[in-house]
DNA sequence: TGTACATCAGTGAACGCGCGTTCACTGATGTAC
DNA sequence: TGTACATCAGTGAACGCGCGTTCACTGATGTAC
């Protein structure tokens, strides 16, 4: 299908030393934060020669992106597997319950995904795509809801599907904080479970 | 009061370089995030020498720690301030304008909240006096709503005033992370007032 | 399937810079009289 | 209030290290026959 000579040269070793470089890297910066890691720790880690991160990478800032990426679209996409789960009507608690042990799995992405944001948060460009990535996540919860109207009642305060997608998103953030500093992985579940419930299963009952 | 020779012997000079130094690390935290800033940076930025920064701080992360103190502790009295303003009873939407506007008044200080958030979740001794902050804020607001009480009802989903607290904050983090990426402080501002305003007015009316 | 060859991927030594840290020194500040 | 003195606060040069970056080299990988 592609070029067969000099185009897709690349592979087989390359994959694997460019995967070991990004698994290591997430460890590392997990441990110790974006800003307080260097290369050498990196290639240490992986068990490489800093050449290699040069061959690889141009840059710990391009790394720490493809890294983001990576595991973003990973979440994204069992996240719209717990969304997927049930039948045409939506199973509230269910669905939260899933969706709440997806998002709040690993400490060790919030972490990274924390550094990440201080990091778009500088930089207009890396804060697009992640604004991009939100959005779509926003997407996904929004189309759902939407499927499940007439089923259940969204409470009026949030508006429309959207809106009520905002505030599930600025919920699982809210959370995450705490989690980042009190460490208490199942408190925050419940307690992200709980607001998310009561975000979406009010009882004024207005549809929408 | 105190002994009068040798104890207090500090003053005057030294009180304004190191409010010279905090202030210029604020700006220069703000701009490139503490992970990316260096000593000799703040130094400049404030108009000293290195020795200067030695004389009065061991390291950067000792300059990091009272920098956040300090600003801490003005935003905490200014919403202490925020939520005295009504009488007895509390007029929500009024309340939540108020605090908002002090919340998100400055994007440079949720950027370097941010930085601090993420360094406390990889020291658990920085995260507890993170934690302590918090839960002052929260109990100021508990506190204020439940002096409320009677006045104005709480809904039933989110437990007591301590769990609208903890919500209220949530709300806080969650549009701060949004802010961050998207720089609309006046949709932010908006958002904020709308979340918190359908926390604590909704219809279904309980009291506690 | 095996062999020769070309290119690629990673090695590791070398270079140099930025910056953390120290320290002898000097001008500033406060105190005693 | 002025002067002498002691101590303190900040200076800036010097040192050295960690690490980013480069590059000539070598072993690995894939291709052609």
């Amino acid at each position: 299908m592609a070029a067969p000579s000099t185009a897709g040269r690349v592979t087989r070793r390359r994959a694997r030393t460019r995967a070991d470089l990004l698994r290591a890297a997430f460890t590392v910066f997990a441990a110790k934060g974006f800003g307080h890691v260097s290369i050498e720790e990196v290639c240490e880690a992986a068990g490489y020669s800093r050449g290699a991160f040069y061959s690889n990478f141009s840059s710990l800032d391009e790394l720490f992106f493809a890294l983001y990426r990576e595991r973003a679209d990973l979440i994204a996409e069992q996240v719209a597997g717990a969304l997927a789960a049930d039948g045409p009507g939506l199973d509230v608690p269910a669905a939260v319950d899933r969706v709440t042990e997806v998002l709040l799995l690993d400490r060790d992405w919030l972490l990274v995904k924390t550094d990440f944001l201080v990091h778009a948060a500088r930089d207009p460009a890396v804060a697009r795509t992640l604004l991009e990535h939100r959005a779509r996540l926003r997407a996904a919860i929004a189309e759902r809801l939407a499927r499940a109207r007439g089923h259940t009642a969204l409470p009026a305060v949030l508006g429309d599907a959207d809106g009520a997608a905002h505030a599930v998103v600025a919920a699982y953030d809210g959370v995450t904080v705490q989690l980042l500093l009190d460490r208490d992985v199942d408190g925050a579940r419940a307690w992200l479970a709980h607001l998310l419930t009561a975000l979406l299963t009010d009882g004024s009952g207005t549809t929408a």
